[in-house]
DNA sequence: CCCTGATTCGC
DNA sequence: GCGAATCAGG
């Protein structure tokens, strides 16, 4: 695969949206991570300083010439594949990121405790050797947070979302599934046995 | 171990 | 210009 001008275009945008280099590669195909990169210092975007969230490492000390003046960190001039872009007037950085960890409180504060739950299964109808299963292997769970979740990590919530007390499970996954084996258990049931529960 | 980006260097 | 291999880190 070469670099098209349209796949160029995707690149610097997920680039500048903070996509990482291996998901912007899955996302081209064809390429690796390191194509990637490679592609991306190649064109002078290593910062990612497309929206606005640049730090500038200030270059401290500058012992030699007092000339060169270089306060601009990069050339804009940016044809097409503009993304939405922040000037901010002086150095103001607002990364998207920064706005998760915040959301804890305000969803603790809005969501009554234990409510709307993610597909708990309820106990009575699963197989008993599944459940204990499950019971076993949440307390080997790495208890991953919401952030921390990969597409190999078991994505099974454990807890109540409005409480400190939740997390995910967070085991390997079952190849292709996205919950660990245990999980698996208790998610995917065969049609046979969610069959003539007593009613 | 999983992952991240940065650099090097033969092609 | 390209990207695998490697490096340096989380």
């Amino acid at each position: 695969m070469s670099w098209t001008d349209e796949r160029v275009e995707l690149l610097k945008k997920m680039w500048s949206e903070g996509q990482s280099a291996s998901q912007i590669a899955k996302e081209l195909g064809g390429v690796t991570r390191n194509a990637v990169i490679g592609k991306v210092h190649r064109l002078g975007l290593s910062n990612r300083s497309g929206g606005g969230t640049a730090q500038q490492a200030a270059p401290a000390a500058a012992p030699a010439k007092p000339e060169t003046a270089k306060a601009k960190p990069a050339a804009p001039a940016t044809p097409a594949a503009a993304a939405p872009k922040r000037e901010a007037p002086a150095e103001t950085r607002s990364a998207p990121e920064t706005a998760a960890p915040a959301m804890s409180a305000a969803r603790r504060a809005i969501i009554p405790a234990g409510q709307p739950l993610p597909p708990q299964p309820s106990a009575n109808e699963i197989s008993p050797e599944a459940l204990a299963k499950v019971s076993e292997i949440e307390k080997k769970a790495k208890r991953l947070t919401l952030m921390e979740l990969t597409e190999r990590t078991c994505k099974w919530p454990v807890g109540d979302p409005a409480t400190e007390d939740f997390w995910f499970c967070g085991l390997p996954v079952q190849q292709g599934k996205p919950y660990c084996e245990a999980h698996v258990g208790v998610a995917f049931q065969p049609m046979s046995s969610r069959r003539d529960r007593k009613r």
